[in-house]
DNA sequence: GAGCACTGC
């Protein structure tokens, strides 16, 4: 070790585990390999439940409802799409015959809105609730309400089960009025637990020795799962992995080292479930994607960093800031089961007992640490009768929703009527849209600017994961023949001449890789296009493409975005025009290097700075010229 | 001057 490179000041790699002290065998809390979830749906339709109306299975993940749909229609031995199916975005396998059908959250809460009170549904089953998402916790609501408005129809009762994989089953069922609780045993293996005896001041420097250590003591066919925070963290430390595997000792084994994280290509992803050859360890340094989303077999020990990277929303200036924090305790053992999943498995918690008691005992809902004004608008579309008293299971903050009424009242989608707040006309179109509100705001207002086809392109181009794809190690190459794409009024530009040269090409596999474009992520977009354009023809909006014309491109985003504006100040940096907050550009803009002195943006994030991400180069008439009152408000505000 | 956890409609 003392002659593996860089890090000379390493500490002894015993020096963790040997401060490790075992705290005993755990058994996660019964849910994993119970088969609730495939077996449940099955037992209500033989109970004959499935006659008087489908059975819903709700999931957050769509590849977690199609493979279940799958795995039930087989145990069925029916075909997929006859009694069993599933409905994701983009991909729905049902048909007159589906009694038990798998969907995800969202797409169950998108039904909702055409039909507040499920109607086609006896059973609406809510799995995988501890996760809390955004959707399940409206769907919480929203199944609640059409309980109540089913009972007073005199309609068939609507049962609803939701399903969690720990214990604080306690709200759940005061929430459902003491719904009665049932308890499943697991399967899971037992897995002993260990905690450093010292806090540890640097998780990453213990992660590395603690990684090697196991490396040196345990047979090679036992892998690692380490989990760290991002994308970075996770390239620098495969980096130092390999370089210091590279010269071990003699007799110790080889050792692969693999990095994953969402915004790995697909391919890198897939590296991750192969089999490490005979005498060679595989060690896979993962953010919290491995955690629920993909799941390794055959991994014997977990390393817990007992850090994650989170988001947080403040609705006081509308920022989101994403920073490195600690897990929950539920995020801790959520991790802690990936490491006996087929046999016993060894967890290294990096931190103390102590620490541990400190943490969360839950993470927070998604639903309090997010901007609002989607979930609002669509709690409006499905005519809930007061969104301020709605019934949350878990409540946002009051400030939270002010700041999402003020976002769709200054987008028009919302008006005061006889004391109520309700959608105006506009709102309830942009409800049709599966978008953030103020993309559907941009498309609606394309018409006026003859600029739909292009804005149906840069929306859809913005609602999925970036199509530009930045391996850092190949960062000079990346700039070179990404120029060729750069417009210089900023990012939406930029990402519409990257549209129109995969398109030009149609496609090609061979162009992708050439000019770092995901193509996977780029027919995602064709995909999101063709269905934002169904909703237009339907809403009967003219469809007319503005050409090489550029400006009215920009001047319909300056209409739709003009509360995110910035300028420039005579120091060089950008202030906010909403609330003179000092912003910067962020490194992945194509305007990084220069200094419009107007833009729009589509967001802020604070990481290090406060960040503007995704801008357009607008001229600051165009913004007065959208809102008037609004800038108007701003001028006497900034006066007083 | 220098960066982005994870889902989903």
């Amino acid at each position: 070790m003392g002659k593996a490179g860089p890090k000379s000041k390493q500490a002894s790699p015993a020096a963790v585990s040997q401060s490790c002290e075992e705290k005993g065998w755990f058994r996660e809390h019964g849910e994993t390999g119970s088969g609730k979830t495939t077996q449940i749906p099955q037992y209500l339709y033989e109970a004959g439940i499935g006659r008087q109306g489908i059975i819903a299975v709700t999931q957050p993940r769509r590849v977690a409802a199609i493979s279940l749909a799958t795995r039930v229609s087989d145990e069925k031995r029916t075909e997929l799409g006859k009694l069993v199916g599933y409905t994701v975005r983009f991909d729905d396998l049902t048909s007159d015959e589906t009694r038990i059908k798998f969907l995800t959250d969202g797409m169950l809460l998108r039904e909702a809105i055409g039909d507040p009170i499920l109607r086609k549904y006896s059973v609406v089953i809510l799995d995988e609730a501890h996760e809390r998402t955004i959707h399940t916790d409206v769907l919480f609501g929203v199944v609640k309400a059409a309980q109540k408005k089913r009972k007073e129809l005199g309609k068939l009762p609507l049962k609803v089960i939701v399903m969690s994989a720990t214990m604080d089953v306690d709200q759940f069922s005061q929430y459902f009025n003491g719904a009665p609780v049932l308890y499943l045993e697991g399967r899971q293996h037992p897995i002993q637990v260990f905690y450093t005896k010292q806090p540890q001041s640097d998780y990453l420097q213990a992660a590395l020795v603690s990684v090697f250590q196991i490396h040196q003591e345990a047979p090679s066919s036992q892998d690692i799962l380490v989990f760290l925070t991002g994308q970075e963290e996770i390239e620098a430390m495969t980096k130092t992995c390999r370089d210091i595997a590279k010269h071990l000792p003699d007799g110790c084994p080889q050792m692969t080292v693999m990095p994953l994280y969402a915004s790995l290509p697909y391919s890198q992803q897939l590296r991750v479930f192969q089999a490490a050859p005979k005498g060679c360890r595989k060690v896979i340094l993962s953010t919290n994607i491995a955690e629920t989303s993909i799941t390794i077999s055959g991994i014997k020990y977990v390393v817990d960093t007992g850090m994650v990277k989170a988001k947080k929303y403040n609705p006081e200036i509308g920022l989101e800031v994403l920073a490195v924090q600690r897990v929950s305790k539920a995020q801790a053992w959520q991790r802690t089961g990936r490491a006996g999943r087929e046999d016993s498995g060894i967890c290294y918690r990096l931190y103390t007992e102590d620490e541990f008691e400190k943490f969360d005992k839950m993470t927070v809902p998604e639903i309090q640490r997010c901007n609002l004004a989607s979930v609002l608008l669509q709690l409006l579309a499905l005519r809930i009768p007061n969104i301020l008293t709605f019934d949350f299971m878990s409540k946002p903050s009051p400030d939270a929703i002010q700041a999402a009424i003020e976002q769709l009242d200054l987008l028009g989608a919302v008006e005061q009527k006889e004391d109520q707040l309700v959608l105006t006309p506009l709102g309830r179109k942009m409800a049709a849209f599966p978008l953030e509100p103020k993309f559907s705001k941009t498309i609606l207002l394309s018409p006026k600017f003859h600029c739909t086809e292009e804005i149906l392109t840069i929306v859809s181009l913005l609602s999925v994961d970036s199509v530009l794809y930045n391996p850092p190690a190949r960062r000079d190459e990346v700039q070179s023949v990404r120029k060729k794409f750069i417009s210089s009024e900023g990012d939406h530009l930029t990402l519409l001449n990257v549209y129109r040269a995969f398109k030009n090409v149609s496609g090609n596999k061979e162009w992708c890789k050439e000019n770092f474009v995901n193509g996977r992520n780029m027919m995602l977009v064709s995909d999101v296009r063709a269905q934002l354009r169904d909703i237009c023809v339907k809403l009967s909006m003219p469809m007319e493409s503005s050409r090489s014309d550029t400006a009215n491109i920009r001047r319909c985003l300056a209409h739709s975005l003009f509360m995110n504006a910035a300028e420039l100040q005579p120091d060089g940096t950008y202030s906010t025009v909403n609330s003179h907050q000092l912003v910067a550009i962020h490194p992945s803009s194509v305007l990084f290097h220069c200094k419009p002195s107007c833009v729009v943006y589509n967001g802020l994030l604070h990481t290090n700075k406060c960040y503007m991400r995704d801008l357009c180069v607008v001229d600051a008439e165009w913004l007065y010229d959208a809102a008037p009152d609004y800038f108007r408000r701003k001028l006497r505000a900034a006066k007083n």
